[in-house]
DNA sequence: ACCTGAACACCGTTCAAGT
DNA sequence: ACCTGAACACCGTTCAAGT
């Protein structure tokens, strides 16, 4: 790749970071391009589809998932705690762009989602900390990480779009784990 | 008003929830002029906005909450049969058209929201739900109606728009019902 | 009063023309 | 090979002109 393209294509990507931060993923691309100091079709030249942009812009995040996980997995106290700070630090870890709770749950199991490769991540960080707390025989049998990640999604995907506050969330995710908890 | 008016009134909205059903809330409104005859400056005049004609379509389906929730709380068997004929009742109802679930639970506890009235039937229909069962002592103390139909509506708005099949939704609602039972 | 349909605003996406 | 920006498609919404 030539090097004035790699340029743009990082400068993409770090504009739409930031503007994905601020104004969520319903942030026009126009306005991305323009503060990239790119034409609308150099964007496009790079990314053929909105969701390959979002998808681009999730590509770090990913490594963020992981330490979240094994400092969740870390925690000291009950299993019921353990569990409940997972919950909050999931739901933070979704949350970090508006529309990316939705945008992530919906695509779980879905196969041929752009974004497939970060489902996989969620469910998998998921499996860990589930995987910990079978073994101590503190869940019920049938949960399985792909539920729980749904069903947690979906608490976030509505306080994402009601805009929630945490004191709000929290008890919902309490509900979810004593549902999930033997 | 004049019949002529009245006449379109009446078609558009009928047209609506034909084309509502079908498609979900993100059909065209053009598709809704065309085949009820009218221009779409005359679907403007009588719907400001699109979801004054959502909140017009919703309207007849109020009733059918009531029925339902009559239904319901009659159900024979456990509380925990009860609540879990109830949530399945209660996505089936808030499913009726693509979109629903999202545009409903996120619109509860929103202030301005233009389908207010309609989250009210929804908070009021799992209120006496939740009343019932906790008359005999079956919920955990500190579960309220709003908080339910967010739960509930977040499993709801996920198995919506990743079109989840009813046995993958079903041990979702189990979580949720453990969760809040005592 | 009410209706029509062309027009506008907005945004994702494409493409002919340039370097 | 890559870039630009005008243009297109789509859809919610508005408005001047008609009856």
């Amino acid at each position: 790749m030539r090097a004035d393209a790699q340029r743009n294509r990082d400068r993409i990507v770090e504009v739409a970071r930031a503007v994905f931060r601020q104004k969520g993923y319903d942030a026009p691309l126009d306005e991305i391009a323009r503060e990239a100091g790119v034409g609308p079709g150099t964007l496009y030249r790079h990314f053929p589809t909105k969701d390959a942009l979002i998808d681009a812009v999730m590509q770090a995040w990913v490594d963020s998932v992981e330490t979240a996980t094994d400092k969740a997995l870390a925690h000291e106290g009950s299993a019921r705690d353990l569990l409940l700070n997972w919950f909050e630090t999931y739901v933070g870890v979704i949350s970090a762009h508006k529309g990316g709770p939705a945008k992530l749950t919906t695509a779980i199991g879905v196969q041929d989602s752009p974004i497939r490769s970060k489902c996989a991540v969620l469910v998998s960080a998921n499996e860990r900390v589930l995987a910990q707390l079978a073994e101590q025989g503190a869940l019920k049998p049938d949960v399985d990480a792909v539920q729980v990640a749904r069903l947690v999604g979906g608490v976030a995907t509505v306080a994402d779009q009601s805009e929630l506050a945490p004191d709000v969330v929290r008890p919902m995710l309490e509900v979810v784990a004593d549902g999930v908890l033997a």
